[in-house]
DNA sequence: GGGACCCTCCCCCGGCAGAGGGAGGGGAAA
DNA sequence: TTTCCCCTCCCTCTGCCGGGGGAGGGTCCC
């Protein structure tokens, strides 16, 4: 019997997984919460063998639990919205088996329980694909081929500057600029300063809320 | 009896909310699918009374399906882990009666789907509260003072086209196009379009990590 | 020392961006 | 009807943006 431990802040989808794994035989759902805490306390009192866990929750989040998870630890399927190829890539690091998008069909979850069940995983194309890439040394992360000077300017091109405002904050010139500018749009493959902007606000190397503030605020 | 369609791209969130309702006397799930799309289609199929409606999904998304939804519409609930602020103003502008976050209680979901029927709101306190300040006109909504065009324009300009992209995709004059953006950088408060972009992307106008994809979003 | 890469700055040049002004048509409200 | 706003398009003009070169100095490594 596999016995599975659900943490997830949604209960919509707590509901969904309990009501599809109960139906599943050899499966039941040993417990369920939906903060971090609460999952480690579970995780000690019911000892199940699978986890399936939520990244995103408020307080202590996915991550921290896979961080706090002893070794004594069941196998651990991140099922989460969140598509930042870095912390897909963490979480498999910290030792989830497999990496699910909540997008996936139930079928796929199943069959990654019981995958889980026997040290097994079950990932999506898209992440098996950014591990192998990984494996090969590429690097799916778009701003590692930036230079650190060409980072610094691409962070001031998030904020909504101008070359000349660059150029002043970092004390250069505003042709030295333009050159960084220009590798960058070449390097990222894009057309123009504002998809750079762009591309450098996904990444997260300025958060969204702070895009336009003065940089000393 | 309150016929419901469920309309959202996760699987397990159409199961959790379709075992719920199921569960409820005088409710019934009339049916289910994963895109806007289909929403509109089953929409004129099977006439529901209520739509619980996701708005990111994959293609057109959940604002789209409430632009297009007829006259002769649902009452729409919005349910998506979606906060962005002006998305939910957004929302609700386009007629939505309530707003929950996907972290709410399935109490909640049923009580919204029960006062959905006779044309009442349930909303999260959060929300109710960023209603009344706005309302009280304390924080001015940025985009309000936007024209629809020019919230269209505003729309391509955060998804990084050009003003030549956005005029062919909006079969306009290149000349009309730059007329809107002038406008726009205007009401807005800022200096050029990177900047307009931003405020675009922080208001939700466009999801961060749809910004740059394919030219007919 | 030579190579590779980074950072810095320079030139020319085409082109789009953005400011400013003008203008016609249409719809909604006074 | 008049007025006002929105949408559409046109023109000029300034200037920044971005492409394509080139070039000197720095470090690090072979």
């Amino acid at each position: 019997m596999i016995r599975v431990l659900i943490v997830d802040d949604h209960e919509v989808v707590r509901q969904g997984l309990r009501f599809v794994l109960d139906q599943e035989d050899g499966v039941e759902v040993a417990g369920e919460c939906a903060n971090g805490e609460q999952a480690l306390a579970l995780t000690r009192a019911l000892r199940p063998s699978v986890m399936l866990l939520d990244l995103v929750m408020p307080g202590m989040d996915g991550l921290d639990v896979l961080r706090r998870l002893g070794d004594d630890r069941p196998a651990v399927i991140v099922l989460t919205s969140f598509h930042e190829d870095e912390r897909i890539l963490e979480a498999i690091r910290l030792g989830a088996l497999s990496y699910l998008p909540k997008t996936t069909a139930v079928d796929r979850v199943v069959e990654a329980v019981r995958a889980a069940a026997h040290g097994g995983s079950v990932l999506e194309p898209r992440i098996a694909g950014l591990l192998v890439r990984r494996m090969r040394g590429e690097r799916p992360d778009p701003l590692s081929v930036l230079t650190p000077r060409e980072r610094e300017v691409l962070t001031a091109l998030a904020r909504g500057r101008s070359n000349v405002e660059i150029a002043r904050s970092l004390s250069l010139g505003r042709e030295t600029v333009k050159t960084h500018v220009s590798s960058i749009l070449a390097k990222l493959g894009v057309t123009d300063r504002t998809q750079a902007a762009i591309v450098g606000l996904q990444q997260g190397l300025v958060p969204l809320d702070e895009a336009l503030l003065d940089p000393d605020g």
